[in-house]
RNA sequence: GGGGAUGUAGCUCAAUGGUAGAGCAUCGCCCUUUUAAGGCGGUGGUUGAAGGUUCGAGCCCUUCCAUCCUCACCA
């Protein structure tokens, strides 16, 4: 990209020529009438010469940024795209006049401008404008990819040379938006998919609310933070790796339906599913418990994927996915059973260890202290990547979550003995939904009881100090919260950067982030 | 972090260790209904970076940078 390089060059000469012309290259507004989807969408043929002739009286000033140009001597074609679509311009000298068909001849692919003139259809059967007038708008310095677009007898879409270089596009995301209109799509369906997950939210009362990105202590997820340093304070801050934690305790202030669209940001590795930021909804609902949250869980997903497809079958790279409601439930422990055939409830952890270790299933030893660890390693190991079609996996091991509530089934002494025998897992009140063999989301029967809380807590406190890198820090004020009292609640954690890789066929979790991190340039 | 692959003109891609090329874009000329417009003629390169082997390196070797795939990690 040296500024050197012959096609600034020769912009930057142009931009000089036009300047001289006594055309300003930058102006500061234009009066835009149509977009190019309506003129073309509302378009009849005349009947006749006469009324082809009273047609010409109906102008349409439209703008946008050239894609193609086709010139001829002394008439022009080209090609400009709005935030609609595109449309053909046709130019003549005679019609515009000799000054202003110099300046035509210094404009390039991917300048801006605007055009008065009236619809009709060319030759060839296209609907156009033909122009009377045309203003320069915005001048481009930097030559764009030359992306042909060939329409076929069928209709069909042929792109020629299309832009592909993958880290060109993350890179310089605007150029990627100009000339793949692919991508475009993508982006503007993903903003269909959060609106309609809002507006099934709002359905129920739920409330949007934000809360803090930068917190002193943070929670509600195992992952490892980012840290940042607030000096007129002087004190550590992390960027949130969730804000389930706030979003109880406005539940505790008596919002009893909460949701909030958020970043969260966790200092782990990247690949195709996991980007260091990235958007959840989360929300809360008081009085409810998880199979509540199932039911909202598969009506917001089914709802969002018919806002966009207006069908619930999707195809994901191949696969065939309906997410019509209402969609598989498993416990976990049964799960495992239809899987491996292994009773984990009637097995001991160690002969548990032991078929893992027989059928070369990846364990990890630092988890082999505890039961339910156990069960959830040999979940994820050889039951995730069954589960394709939607479905709720449910009832974890208490284990894998400080902030879930028992199963209603236990009494209070069985969950008091728990840790005096290690072969008598607590099972808590949680699920996954599962799609393509990604964890979509989780959810819980909130735990809202305090010295429980506070017991949980200590204990990811132990686990941490054991050597395990991502428990949950105890949070007093949570605790505080907890013990002021929060009602029966559920809550939901929902990825909405995987949900939209689905609903729009994306390979990468890049390709549904307009910035995707990217290692800088040296 | 491990393994595999890629990086050549603005874009998309070629090039047995032996003169770096094509299409599009760009520039000049012709062309007032073209559409991947067309015709004729030009310009354009530190082959990701730095070393090395060789008479000679885009190609072989080493290191580095970036990206992709994959494994590990990870809601």
């Amino acid at each position: 990209m040296n500024e050197q390089n012959e096609l600034i060059k020769r912009r930057l000469e142009e931009l000089d020529e036009i300047k001289k012309l006594g055309v300003n290259p930058y102006p500061h507004r234009y009066d835009v009438t149509h977009k190019s989807a309506d003129i073309i969408g509302s378009y009849t043929d005349p009947a006749d010469e006469a009324e082809a002739e009273i047609r010409k009286q109906f102008i349409v000033s439209v703008a946008g940024r050239i894609s193609a140009i086709r010139r001829m001597g002394k008439a022009t074609f080209c090609h400009i795209k709005d935030d609609t679509g595109r449309i053909q311009l046709y130019i003549k000298r005679d019609d515009v006049g000799e000054i202003s068909y110099k300046i035509l001849k210094l404009l390039d692919i991917g300048d801006i401008i605007g055009v008065k003139g009236y619809p009709f259809r060319t030759r060839t059967g296209e609907i156009s404008v033909h122009c009377n007038s045309f203003e320069l708008l915005t001048k481009s310095i930097q030559p764009l990819p030359v992306v042909k677009e060939e329409i076929t007898e069928t209709g069909e879409k042929i792109v020629h040379d299309a832009f592909a270089d993958v880290e060109l596009r993350y890179r310089q995301r605007y150029i990627d938006l100009i000339v793949n209109e692919n991508v475009r799509e993508t982006f503007i369906n993903r903003s269909k998919i959060i609106k309609s997950i809002k507006n099934t939210l709002e359905k129920y009362d739920f409330f949007e609310v934000e809360t803090p990105t930068l917190q002193s202590v943070y929670g509600g997820a195992n992952a490892r933070p980012f840290v940042t340093h607030h000096n007129a304070l002087d004190i550590p801050l992390y960027l949130r790796i969730s804000n389930e934690l706030f979003l109880k305790r406005l539940v505790v202030g008596g919002f009893n339906r909460v949701y909030e669209f958020v970043k969260d940001f966790r200092n782990e590795g990247i690949d195709r599913t996991h980007n260091p930021e990235f958007t959840q909804v989360e929300w809360y609902q008081a009085y409810g418990d998880y199979t509540d949250s199932m039911n909202l869980v598969e009506e917001v997903v089914e709802t969002a994927c018919l806002a966009i497809h207006g069908t619930t079958k999707i195809n994901y790279q191949g696969t065939e996915i309906d997410l019509k409601r209402p969609w598989k439930r498993i416990r976990m422990v049964d799960a495992i059973k239809e899987k491996t055939g292994l009773d984990v409830l009637n097995t001991t952890k160690d002969n548990i260890i032991l078929y893992m270790k027989q059928n070369n299933i990846e364990f990890d030893t630092k988890l082999a202290h505890s039961k339910g660890l156990v069960i959830a390693s040999l979940f994820e190991e050889t039951c995730e990547e069954d589960l394709i079609q939607p479905a709720f996996v449910f009832d974890h091991p208490i284990e894998t979550t400080p902030l879930c509530k028992p199963l209603r089934e236990y009494s209070s002494e069985q969950i008091e003995n728990m840790k005096n025998d290690t072969e008598q897992v607590i099972y808590v009140e949680r699920f996954e939904p599962y799609i393509n063999k990604w964890e979509l989301g989780n959810s819980y029967t909130e735990l809202n009881d305090p010295i429980l809380q506070r017991r949980l807590f200590e204990q990811q406190e132990e686990r941490g100090r054991g050597g395990e890198e991502e428990t949950h820090p105890f949070d007093d004020d949570f605790v505080r919260a907890i013990e002021v009292g929060m009602p029966p609640t559920t809550g939901v954690g929902l990825g909405v950067d995987r949900l939209v890789m689905l609903l729009t066929n994306s390979v990468n979790i890049r390709d549904v982030l307009l910035f995707p991190l990217m290692k800088p340039l040296t």
